[in-house]
DNA sequence: CTGATTTGACCGGT
DNA sequence: ACCGGTCAAATCAG
């Protein structure tokens, strides 16, 4: 915490080091040779040297102070955020072992978490087909004080398999029925990115498809009308994509819809495993180019990652997508106690912090 | 038959 | 006490 570079230190910018090697070679590559196979074994280079680095930045004392707001810059508008409570111990304790129920909710409250908003406009559809990778199962639904829709609960379909406990809530918007409000909690612990999983039935076109059934009859007729318009073609919204995004996407895709990603509540740890997240959707492109269901952040660029008001840019399935925390199996990374404006990261490179072996 | 969804009960936080 | 989130038995779907 002090004075001159210790170890690990030294090791951190070692890997930044390394990891911004990779990074040009990469750019060499693809501008020259496009072989698939270098591409990719950089890729790797880069994201675990990238890991590495956060994860040294995590153990080696992160904040200066007692006062994270610092570091974050502050969330504004983060009602949840900035506490300068010590987390770390429960968390820790929670993860290195068997997870005790009472942790369990300890746990959970401390998850990242972060809202996605979806809007489709009715020129544009959505279709469904579309997963982010991970399997949800539905656990629950509720009706919410206040909202004209119930609200859906979903978690990891492995949550018990591999102990992964990421879920997500879908939340549509009583005012605006084409928005949906999606709230995931907690990065993806199971190595289930499943670009390569045919992604079993989107859990939101279910919902859409009962809620045809179950509400009035005007919501119904809204809602079908809607669900042909998801069928119908997604326009894509390019106005948020800055030009550096648009060079960094190697294909098009046919449909998209607009997603305005906001960061709900976070404390610097949250911070910084979101943003792991942003990236780490960001860059799935680069490492699977076979997936067509690939994310895209535009990240808007802020100088205040803090203020987080990116936009993601995918395809199709409005209520499925996003999501994509890349965390490997063991990633420590969940409790990252660090911004990344810290260390001088270009919010716009694109890296994941999950690599798949 | 197996796995996913539904839905009322339950539980914990406020 | 209320409300949101989760559980789990019943039900449904492939």
């Amino acid at each position: 915490m002090d004075g001159g570079w210790s170890y690990e230190q030294k090791t951190l910018i070692s890997e930044l080091i390394q990891g911004m090697d990779f990074a040009k070679q990469l750019r060499v590559h693809l501008t020259s040779a496009p072989s698939t196979e270098t591409r990719d074994m950089l890729m790797q280079g880069i994201l675990s040297s990238y890991e590495k680095a956060l994860l040294i930045l995590k153990w080696s004392g992160p904040m200066p102070q007692s006062q994270p707001v610092a570091a974050v810059s502050g969330i504004p508008e983060s009602p949840l955020s900035v506490n300068g409570s010590p987390q770390s111990d429960d968390f820790e304790k929670g993860i290195g072992d068997q997870l005790q129920n009472r942790d369990i909710s300890k746990k959970r409250k401390m998850m990242p978490k972060w809202t996605d908003q979806v809007r489709i406009s009715p020129e544009n559809g959505l279709e469904g087909p579309h997963d982010d990778g991970y399997s949800w199962r539905k656990y629950g639904q509720k009706d919410i004080l206040g909202a004209r829709y119930p609200r859906s609960y979903y978690r990891c379909t492995y949550r018990n398999t591999q102990n992964c406990w990421a879920t997500k809530q879908v939340q549509r918007s009583d005012e605006d029925p084409t928005v949906f409000e999606i709230t995931y909690r907690g990065t993806h612990t199971c190595g289930n990115p499943g670009p390569s999983v045919p992604a079993p039935v989107s859990p939101e076109k279910q919902e859409q498809k009962q809620i045809n059934h179950q509400n009035n009859q005007q919501q119904q007729q809204q809602s079908q009308e809607m669900l042909s318009k998801f069928r119908a073609e997604l326009s894509v919204d390019t106005n948020n994509l800055d030009s550096n995004e648009m060079a960094y996407r190697p294909f098009s895709f046919p449909s998209a819809s607009v997603r305005l990603l906001q960061i709900e509540h976070c404390n610097s740890s949250t911070l910084a495993n979101v943003n792991s997240s942003l990236f780490g959707s960001f860059s799935s492109p680069f490492l699977s180019p076979s997936t067509p269901e690939s994310n895209y952040f535009s990240m808007h660029q802020a100088n205040d990652i803090g203020q987080a008001h990116n936009v993601q840019h995918l395809e199709s399935d409005p209520t499925e997508i996003i999501s994509t925390n890349t965390s490997s199996t063991n990633s420590p990374i969940m409790d990252l106690d660090f911004s990344l404006d810290q260390v001088g990261i270009d919010p716009n490179f694109p890296f994941d912090t999950s690599f798949f072996p």
